[in-house]
DNA sequence: TACAACGTATCGCAATACAATACAACACAT
DNA sequence: ATGTGTTGTATTGTATTGCGATACGTTGTA
């Protein structure tokens, strides 16, 4: 019987070194993640395009690893509480988060409103260190969500101190989809905003992401200038407007992201 | 030249599914993740016990992935924001922290002390979310961050509600070392105090973890009484006596526990 | 009871991960 | 500069192992 020759590699091969069950594996553990429901062996094959055998020896090799869990009686599969030890290897380790922990506590303290930090990645904005106040979007307040940085302040702060090229590349990278009736997704509108931003050292965004929800974000800088992160506050439409947020908040998560450039603790690092 | 047998797979060899390039990957990167510092190559093979080769291509792979990256200047290796994917896949998704975080909130603004919640992992106490307030333990302060179950309230709180034979274990697990001078590592004293927690409903500790630093916690439970995690707030020696702790913080914790666990939110899922 | 859909177990071969090795780039000592 | 140890990079052959194919259980729906 014809043993076809098992993959006929049509994706470019790729990096030969690159060790491809890790990357399966990996793969796996993302589309586990990125689903809102858990999986079943069938639809992670489908997902990733992997056979079923593969499929099955990776949830198996995963779960014996104790990264997945099953469900007993569905058998579905879902991510593992041990998926933290990385993130806390991740966190604990960051020296923004470090310089920025206790300035970000004594800002959430005066303001009494969420206080979050978060970095570029790619070409979303991804939070690090959340402290959530009022009761907006409740599982969107944590730790490791994206959002396109096109349409977030926190994304809008760090890209209004990068070079023109590198801005418009990341406005460019992906379609910008509307994820409100009033996100801007308007490129040359985009590129005032951040012009602005730059000129008024923050990015207030008006229901970009969410209705009802308010937001302002200031850049962390490290030594050369550079951005590294941002400060952001969000506050609902029900108890501030456009104008007193810009007004009475701006200032206080640009004087957060000052002190937080400006913390000792070694150098930053380049995101 | 005789090349040897690859490994003499000393080490039982283990389940014959499971695909050892994903382990030893996931091993690099939990190595990566527990060290202080970056790490360089030989670093990396000689923690992991795989050779230099399969280190070199393993440590390749997980750049080219993108989950770790290399420190330009001293080829070290540390692990990338992307960790924090797999971190938000699992939290957003978690029946426990969705039923919960809105009441941890309301709890934190009321009670204006670190508010905190976790579940067990093994031998340990593994927090999940976290409402810093006063400035004990800066980076301890982090999601994911691990402490032995058996001196922590938290981990004593979910020991009080299970059998008597899994909490032996847990204590047996591993030798209990003191992690302060005052830290009570003693068997039958340990049982005592998780007794004590049964009856009253909440476990306080009096600096068992770190000088300086009070703790209360209690419960969390599913429909069927079984624990499945448990609230906890820390509060420092400076503004609490133990006694106050006990009077005043505990009836708080408690009561948060108690909401939680009648949250409606789906079934909140065995640990 | 039948049937579909999904999870589990097994096997053999070819694709591939790794030991070995050689080479390059440092970082120090002289 | 020149040597010497150390650490990262590149290459290659082959034994190991990951996966396609396939068959068997098991759960849920008709």
């Amino acid at each position: 019987m014809t043993r076809e020759p098992r993959a006929e590699r049509p994706e470019a091969a790729g990096d030969p070194l690159l060790i491809s069950s890790v990357r399966k594996a990996m793969r796996v553990m993302e589309v586990i993640a990125s689903q809102q429901e858990p999986v079943g062996l069938t639809r992670i094959a489908a997902l990733t395009g992997f056979g079923k055998s593969a499929a099955q020896r990776l949830t198996h090799t995963l779960h014996e690893l104790g990264y997945i869990e099953k469900d007993a009686s569905t058998r579905r599969y879902h991510l593992s509480v041990r998926v933290l030890d990385l993130a806390y290897g991740f966190l604990s380790k960051d020296p923004l988060i470090n310089a920025a922990m206790l300035i970000l506590i004594d800002t959430r303290e005066r303001i009494h409103e969420a206080v979050n930090m978060g970095r570029l990645e790619g070409a979303d904005f991804i939070y690090t260190v959340r402290m959530p106040s009022h009761r907006l979007s409740v599982i969107g307040g944590l730790i490791g969500r994206r959002q396109p940085a096109f349409c977030t302040s926190g994304g809008q702060a760090i890209l209004s101190l990068m070079p023109r090229a590198a801005v418009e590349a990341i406005l460019d990278a992906r379609p910008r989809e509307a994820l409100t009736p009033r996100t801007v997704t308007d490129r040359a509108r985009l590129l005032e905003l951040i012009d602005q931003a730059r000129q008024e050292g923050f990015s207030a965004t008006d229901q970009q992401v969410m209705m009802g929800e308010l937001a302002v974000a200031a850049p962390i800088v490290d030594e050369y200038g550079l951005p590294v992160g941002a400060v952001q506050s969000a506050v609902s439409t029900a108890k501030w407007s456009f104008d007193r947020v810009r007004a009475e908040l701006a200032p206080q998560v640009l004087e957060t992201a000052r002190l937080i450039s400006r913390a000792p603790a070694a150098s930053l690092g380049r995101a």
